[in-house]
DNA sequence: ATTAATGTTCAGAA
DNA sequence: TTTCTGAACATTAA
């Protein structure tokens, strides 16, 4: 699914085609029904058409379009959608297809396909886009420092994986590289984040940006069901480094140990019970499930 | 043949 | 305020 890396795989696929290009035309090329598409089909269409990329960004799980009147096409993949030069997986699930050209210049195809449809593709102007992102994303998780960390989780009760997921408290990280991450830094995924001092705030900061800069360096995970790829429609190579995430049963690559899965919010999480043990002030505190009663 | 699980995000409830 | 739950969706495994 796309997280951080994989998003920041798919920026990049695009970007050398887009930046700097007119978008020509646009379409939709199927009838597959009508999915998150603000504000709709014509209005979007009317907004894009004729408009020059000036920059493709990423925001947290977003790929952003710049264009030349301050404009921004966001694109939210979400569970499984592409931005893809190449041919997509099939067409019934192709949703948006864009044409961008230089003046006599080659034409390109930019295609969304999403097959779930979860996805979103946005337009906003500058300032709406800007609110945005400043209500929803917090600093970005290939950047983010132990402090940022600290501020915006270290006084919570929530277990230390679920509030890697808070898109607003550090923006990038989803389950798969959660797990990876509580694993690097040898944390285990229960515990709540008031246990953490300030130096394993800094550990943890340290080992997200580790972990996501490798996976982006392998073009991020392909997992079993094959949904995603890259521009060019290839798989991302990281699967192959994963150290827990999936891997329930099978030995720790460090210690080997049986990886674990438990369900956290109603997610998997994988980790190590050996390497990533709860701290003995914890234990008995952080394994409780419901919402703590208050008086 | 239903049902659960998959994973991200948001609205709305606790 | 903070945290939690369910729904949105498509597809597959049980």
């Amino acid at each position: 699914m796309p997280e951080l890396p994989e998003v920041e795989t798919m920026r990049r696929g695009v970007e050398p085609v887009c930046g700097g290009r007119i978008v020509r035309a646009t379409r939709t090329p199927c009838r597959c029904r009508p999915i998150g598409l603000r504000p709709a089909w014509p209005a979007l269409k009317r907004r894009v058409e004729g408009r020059r990329v000036l920059d493709v960004r990423r925001a947290g799980k977003r790929v952003v379009l710049v264009l030349d009147d301050g404009g921004r096409l966001v694109f939210q993949p979400r569970m499984s959608g592409l931005l893809l030069l190449a041919d997509p997986p099939d067409r019934e699930h192709l949703r948006l297809q864009f044409t961008v050209e230089q003046t006599g210049g080659p034409v390109h195809a930019l295609r969304y396909w999403d097959r779930r449809g979860l996805g979103q593709v946005q337009w906003m102007d500058e300032a709406e886009y800007a609110a945005q992102v400043e209500r929803v994303l917090g600093p970005d998780a290939l950047t983010v420092t132990g402090e940022q960390l600290r501020q915006r989780l270290g006084a919570g009760r929530r277990a230390i994986k679920v509030a890697l997921l808070d898109q607003h408290a550090v923006a990038g990280i989803g389950n798969l590289y959660a797990a990876e991450i509580l694993f690097r830094v040898r944390l285990h995924p229960a515990t709540p984040c008031w246990a953490l001092r300030e130096r394993d705030w800094e550990r943890l900061a340290e080992a997200t940006r580790q972990v996501l800069a490798e996976a982006v360096a392998y073009e991020g995970s392909t997992l079993g069901d094959g949904t995603y790829r890259n521009a060019l429609n290839q798989e991302g190579n990281y699967q192959n480094h994963h150290r827990v995430y999936g891997r329930a049963g099978q030995p720790c690559p460090v210690c080997g140990a049986a990886i674990r899965r438990i369900v956290q919010a109603q997610r998997s999480t994988f980790f190590c019970p050996r390497c990533q043990r709860l701290r003995r002030a914890v234990r008995g505190q952080a394994v409780c499930k419901g919402p703590v009663r208050r008086r």
